[in-house]
DNA sequence: TGTAGTATACTGACTGGTCGGTTTATTTTT
DNA sequence: AAAAATAAACCGACCAGTCAGTATACTACA
């Protein structure tokens, strides 16, 4: 038998157990037993912290959202807002989702699955709706300063949004090969300038 | 019992009420008891025609992906190459995703599914691939005939796919709200433009 | 052009493995 | 001793897939 630990220890315990198994097979691939065999714990342990599987996989996903909560506000605390901002923003969280191998393909399939279950898509909805905001706010800033043309900053804002997850979701076809950094500077650069000559 | 119906017929009777009811609850939600019941055929009809649940899906899909691939080398055909068609060709295919109730859910599952099928993963990996190319080669084009600044243009393209497979993304989790339209114009006439202002 | 023979299309009751969850027993902690 | 935590045998609903048989269409031959 595992040593006794407290709550806290063996909840994360049990969440990154499942995060494996959900991220190697997916999470109607995955059975309670492969949660089990990986965490080293017994059926009884998994049911005494968690409702069940889909309870464990909503969990993830509030984790998961959570982090990614905290990286854009670190984010926007942390850079001056301008023509860095983009660049540096969306690289660093790129980074984060391609760099963890756990994540990205549990995430595309989590977005898969908000469709069916109304209390993901509501937290998806809500988180975001502050990105989107955020980085909108981002934008009228800039313009305020005259630095940046006018134009509807939700739509900008959106589109770099889409963009960043059309790319992690790129990756769970292209793999590695997909260089993001490049590709991610080579945009930025672009939507600065504009790539249309002599108007 | 039903009446015979030519091969081709039934097994399109079959695809289409299979799509009906994975769009509606999705591929692993969905039994093949629903699909019987959809099609107004018996289980051994479905077995008749195809392998089992996979075997549809994988269908389907490749149906899907043939349909873009027409849609892709239509656009590529019908609008000359230069700043509109960047414009018209997104929207065309934008519109495609966004109106198409049955698809647009789906597409997302099988984005996830792909991560571990194999030849899923392949068959993407391959229609991916001509995308970039073919949004490249209008690029490179465009460039050629001196009317746009110099790219990394393979990098562009990547973007551009990846803007619009996030926004079908988005509109899993935003539906109706989220106005593509809108969005796409104002990005694409940033991205020409640049959004900077006086350098 | 009727009929016997054969290939094809289809039916639906049944099966058997699977797997999320429950129960009961046991151990550890307080 | 009571409560909390863990172990693991067990349950049974569920469901993809099977199969023995039936109906329909096609063919060959008289």
């Amino acid at each position: 038998m595992t040593r006794r630990k407290s709550e806290e220890i063996r909840r994360e315990e049990i969440l990154e157990a499942a995060l494996k198994c959900f991220s190697k097979r997916g999470y109607h691939d995955t059975r309670m037993d492969d949660i089990i065999k990986e965490s080293g714990l017994s059926k009884g342990a998994i049911y005494w912290y968690f409702k069940g599987k889909r309870d464990i996989f909503i969990f993830l996903i509030e984790q998961h959202l959570e982090e990614d909560k905290i990286i854009w506000e670190r984010l926007l605390k942390e850079y001056e807002l301008g023509p860095d901002f983009l660049i540096k923003a969306g690289l660093l969280y790129l980074k984060k989702h391609f760099e963890d191998e756990k994540l990205s393909p549990f995430f595309t399939e989590f977005i898969a699955e908000s469709y069916r279950d109304k209390r993901i898509r509501k937290k998806l909805n809500e988180v975001y709706k502050r990105w989107i905001e955020m980085v909108k706010e981002a934008f009228d800033m800039v313009i305020k300063e005259g630095k940046m043309k006018k134009f509807d900053t939700e739509s900008l804002s959106i589109s770099l949004i889409a963009l960043i997850e059309g790319l992690v979701e790129l990756k769970t076809i292209f793999g590695e090969k997909l260089k993001y950094e490049k590709i991610w500077r080579t945009f930025a650069k672009a939507l600065l300038e504009g790539i249309q000559k002599g108007r």
